[in-house]
DNA sequence: TCGCTTTATGGAACCGATTCCATGAAACTC
DNA sequence: GAGTTTCATGGAATCGGTTCCATAAAGCGA
């Protein structure tokens, strides 16, 4: 009445378990008639050898750890959708972990990583282990792992592991330069968490640019949100009700750019008529609605189809030496980074 | 230099190892002093026992698994996030697949969940197993799988399992009534794939809706789509080519309320001046940018959590009678649903 | 002080696979 | 036809845990 298992299969085929165990893996010796045989048991009663005791012996799981900060994210969503279908494609399976952007949960996820024995890791570190000590515990138990692990968005502090970026500095800098070419001087940012390395780059883009064509940035024109809603929706309202403000935006990230965006229009102005606007990342589907928003975005799927061939090449051939993938990001200019002189401007 | 196991602990703590064990289970007796040396043995080496060699000798695993169809639509990355929070929280490990609306990754997704022994499964079928044959496959696994299933969003063909759904008929029902009491007579419906029960339902929801009113609905009125934006988008265009069309529309889901809009803008067409609309689940942030479109929607990732709790809830008694949480919409009309009379109307 | 229960502990069997090794039959070499 | 290689097979050890069981010391009531 209970699971079946090698032993019930030997039974039946009236052979020894370890020459079941060879038709399961195509490994050794055995001759064409006990295959057929064999082969005949398993499929009779859809036999699948249990993979937790397959793992033990072998000493290797055909698991996958994928852990990421914000499932809901449509971002890491695509994400995970290119990710799992390699991994399911290689007959591996994914172990998924969500840390809600917690340090805690991406501590805790990492040890479940290392009881599940996964075979290989992908990994977006919920937060930036910049200081030392924090570091130290996910450095040790990326140790223990003795698994591949893939970095995935952003690097971990300075560790040496194989990793998939986007060009956070150079899509910025595309951008801004955009809206400047446009004819935009006074230009805002609205900037991620600058505690994130990426969020940092993209800032740094955008000053890079502003600074290559002489153009100041105020202070007050750096949006410093957290790469959600309503944190810039905040902010935004906050800018807007100031005496004046930039006659163009930079957001650095898609959720950032929604608040940012419902900011604008309840305060009634459009885009690019009052206010010149460029975001990193397409906005899910507002250019199908009529909107004719400019973004610089990157293969999102392909991110994780790339994470995952590098984890495997690496499962493959652990000598093998890390590499950095940097997914281009590409400027798709719509008009909404036009610049409207205005006809009594101050 | 590999991986530190129960016995080393065991060896440097001057136990046995079944002693080690029964402070890791807190079973058994074990001294206060013995307790306390081999805690500290295990802190000091942050050791973890291997779930594989754990779950082989229980006989049973710690792991839930997920089927989903679409990772990267909205409404299932969010149910996956109330998932994973849940399952996180109870120390178990989420096995995660995407059959992308096929029924052969859903087939050997149910495999991949027997082979790692998965303690419960959360499963939203590809496709409706009408059929008895095909169904006769899905039917066998999760038999053979001895662990507790909850359906998720969908049934499963005639199967007595536990499930977490919506409201579909009525909330379509509410909709359209909502149209009806808005002024419109002529009313359409972007339905989403017919081979699916939700889809069906919430077809009958508008038909009937419609028919307490007796009002007529014309065949060329119920856009047969498939839940997805492109389908409804070319069936809209067609639609609006024709010489008369409805004055509103139902969208029985976000992809395709999406394509409709897509085709509706492009056209010139405003909402609601030119086109009531209501649709099924909120549309992503498009009410926060300048929209006022009138929806039905469900607390989301509410449904995930029910779900892993009905889930658990059978794990902790198997014989717990089955249960089907029906998740209720709320509508909430913005606007988007008025009517226009035009002042030469036909 | 003698039994009886409670507390503590380690040895050994077991979970369900893989894999090493020994054994034997068949096939090939010279 | 004796010696070697190749093919075929099953027994036994193993992976890293849990758990049953035997054993022994300690606590305790009569």
């Amino acid at each position: 009445m209970s699971r079946i298992t090698i032993q019930d299969i030997a039974l039946l085929a009236g052979v020894g378990k370890a020459t079941v165990s060879r038709v399961l893996n195509g490994s050794g010796y055995v001759s064409e008639t006990t295959r057929a045989k064999v082969e005949k048991v398993i499929r009779d009663h859809t036999y699948a050898p249990s993979a937790m005791a397959r793992n033990l012996s072998k000493r290797a799981s055909d698991t996958i750890g994928m852990i990421i900060p914000e499932a809901a994210n449509p971002f890491f969503a695509e994400i995970l959708k290119g990710v799992s279908g390699v991994v399911d494609g290689h007959n591996l399976t994914l172990l998924f972990c969500n840390t809600d952007n917690t340090m805690e949960k991406d501590v805790k996820s990492l040890h479940t990583m290392y009881r599940q024995h996964v075979r290989g890791l992908i990994y977006t570190p919920a937060v930036d282990y910049g200081s030392a000590e924090k570091l130290g515990a996910v450095r040790e138990m990326l140790g223990k792992l003795r698994a591949p692990v893939v970095v995935l968005d952003r690097p971990l502090g300075d560790m040496d592991l194989d990793g998939v970026f986007s060009d956070n500095f150079s899509a910025a800098y595309a951008a801004t330069q955009a809206l400047i070419n446009a004819g935009h001087a006074r230009i805002g940012i609205v900037a991620g968490d600058l505690e994130l390395s990426i969020g940092r780059e993209r800032l740094n883009g955008f000053l890079e640019a502003m600074a290559a064509r002489g153009l100041d940035v105020r202070t007050e024109d750096i949006l410093k949100g957290r790469f959600d809603t309503s944190t810039s929706y905040r902010l935004t309202q906050q800018m807007l009700a100031a005496k004046s403000c930039p006659t163009a935006f930079f957001a650095a990230n898609n959720l950032g750019a929604y608040g940012f965006l419902k900011a604008v229009f309840e305060k009634g102005l459009r885009i690019p008529e009052d206010m010149g606007f460029i975001s990193f990342d397409r906005l899910g589907n507002l250019n199908d609605l009529g909107f004719r928003l400019s973004y610089a975005d990157r293969d999102v799927i392909g991110m994780g189809v790339e994470a995952v061939r590098l984890l495997l090449a690496k499962i493959d051939d652990p000598d093998k030496k890390t590499e950095h993938m940097i997914c281009p990001s590409k400027l798709t200019l719509l008009g909404s980074e036009r610049a409207y002189v205005p006809a009594n401007s101050a």
